[in-house]
DNA sequence: CGCACCCCCTGCCGGC
DNA sequence: TGCCGGCAGGGGGTGC
């Protein structure tokens, strides 16, 4: 479901709900996600409070006041959002911490379980160290010379390489073809045959689309809210994404889809030819 | 090491 | 009406 902008819509929505409250009790489903549900290790979040939202790329964790850490990722699917104890459960409920002192609980719910919801301590940054830099947090000129140089070197397709969150954390398929958009790069051409001005087009358009995804809301087409179960309006600013048969903003010619690496690429092939 | 390929899972939509 | 294939904001493992 959700990228970078989606990710942070989510962490600044469930931020003034869950700052400063208790965890008071914790209900998990049967089912296992991605990794598995380890149930014994959730039993310390109980009587701990929530100190903070972090975020990277697409990776979201809630720290306690204790310690741990809960580490989530929304996959394709997964919706987190804050409801009242009462309000009903729906299908494909995987945890649920009930907060202290308070009617509300923090709901994880994903259907096709691509996601991951587990807990580990606020030392451990292996997951967040694998990751890119997030052009939406920092986005130094270092970084971005990292990034270039990825670029460069690499002969992969740069719609693919946007996709490794190793290179840079955040963008997927939506802002991947919208930055390339913008930039007018073909999704196609190989990281090493791209010149530096096409590079510096495209690291100073994927802030720019992330950012503008943010303020929006992130995008939704299908699962996408945010903590409080509201979607996104990013989807009505989107420039190519889901819009093949129609004509491109810019140029008017037909934006075409088309498969790559397995997932779906949308595209102008006069402006970005 | 990079890179193609395949898998995980449910739901929805269009075609027959 | 039902069944089937294809497809969906992600990511990791395998084998060459």
């Amino acid at each position: 479901m959700p990228e970078g902008p989606e990710v942070e819509t989510v962490r600044r929505t469930l931020q003034p709900l869950l700052l400063g409250r208790r965890v008071g009790s914790v209900w998990l489903g049967t089912q296992k996600l991605r990794n598995v549900l380890v149930k014994q290790d959730f039993a310390v979040l109980v009587g701990q409070e929530i100190i903070h939202l972090g975020r990277h790329g697409k990776l979201l964790w809630l720290d306690f006041s204790r310690g741990a850490r809960a580490l989530i990722r929304l996959g394709m699917t997964g919706r987190l959002t804050v409801t009242s104890k009462q309000s009903a459960v729906e299908k494909h409920t995987h945890v649920r911490l009930a907060l202290k002192d308070n009617d509300n609980e923090l709901r994880y719910v994903d259907p096709r379980r691509f996601g991951e919801f587990f807990i580990t301590d606020q030392s451990d940054r292996s997951s967040i160290d694998k990751m890119g830099p997030d052009p939406t947090t920092t986005w130094t000129a270092r970084e971005q010379t990292q990034v270039a140089q990825s670029i460069k070197k690499s002969s992969r397709s740069i719609k693919e390489i946007l996709l490794d969150q190793q290179v840079l954390a955040g963008v997927g398929n939506i802002y991947a073809s919208e930055s390339l958009f913008i930039a007018k790069i073909s999704p196609f051409a190989n990281g090493c045959s791209l010149s530096a001005a096409q590079i510096n087009r495209l690291l100073s358009s994927i802030p720019q689309v992330l950012q503008a995804a943010i303020v929006n809301g992130g995008t939704s087409f299908s699962d996408y809210v945010d903590g409080n179960g509201k979607k996104g309006a990013n989807i009505d600013f989107v420039q190519v994404f889901m819009r093949q048969g129609l004509p491109c903003p810019s140029c008017k010619n037909t934006i075409e889809k088309r498969t790559q690496g397995g997932r779906s690429t949308y595209f102008c092939c006069k402006c970005q030819g």
